[in-house]
DNA sequence: CGTCTATTTTACCTTTAGGTTAATTAAAAA
DNA sequence: TTTTTAATTAACCTAAAGGTAAAATAGACG
């Protein structure tokens, strides 16, 4: 009933698998081909396959050509986004919020939040 | 067939539909009653029930009671969860992040990270 | 060409997510 | 006690998620 998913939405979707979340963990020590990045799971190739078109989706990874490898890598710009909403709700948790953000005026004057 | 999800599963699923995120924006001003928290989105009241639903089994919200009503909180702990998670990534897109890092362990040297 | 390796597509299955309407519970209030 | 307001539960529907096995595609190589 949700045809055409809001960024962030398809972003949290794609991060809420384990295996997708190990799939990122691992392409953050560089890149990796479909049957390195299958290699840790018990699942299926065509399942390994799936994951990674829902994580291409969220524009978590680029797919390049190889011969017949497909390697993968990391893409963190969505999770950007991740953490600038999720800093929305800093103040929530942590008291030393206004200090730290405070800080970060000062170092990055250039770089404005939404 | 996952039938028990990890707790970072499940703060990412209940996160990946922005109704439930708007619930908790709305949150974030106060606490609200079900009604309250339903007025803004053309959906059913028990849709609203389900998604308060998710956000309680995700640790997201706690509910009271008043007389007839449910007025719900915002519970910030599992949204610490995800800015930590998520910060491991920091690095892939802000070049600035080991400054930070740095400010971090001298502005807070008893807050130890996983 | 035929074959081996890497990966995807197809067709299918089962469970879950998100929604509905109608009925039910709970508490206040007339 | 009956009614009104607030919210949930029950029963149901449809579509999407995550998995499979088997077949198909793509490219390297003997």
């Amino acid at each position: 009933m949700m045809q055409q998913r809001d960024t962030l939405s398809t972003t949290f979707a794609a991060l809420a698998d384990p295996t997708r979340r190990a799939i990122l963990a691992r392409l953050a020590a560089g890149e990796a081909s479909v049957t390195e990045l299958a290699a840790p799971f018990s699942i299926s190739l065509p399942a390994i396959t799936k994951h990674l078109k829902v994580l291409e989706g969220a524009g978590l990874i680029r797919r390049g050509r190889q011969a017949q490898w497909r390697p993968c890598t990391l893409d963190a710009q969505p999770l950007r986004d991740v953490a600038d909403w999720v800093q929305q709700y800093r103040k929530f948790w942590d008291h030393n919020f206004d200090r730290l953000e405070e800080y970060l005026r000062e170092m990055h004057p250039q770089e404005k939040k939404s």
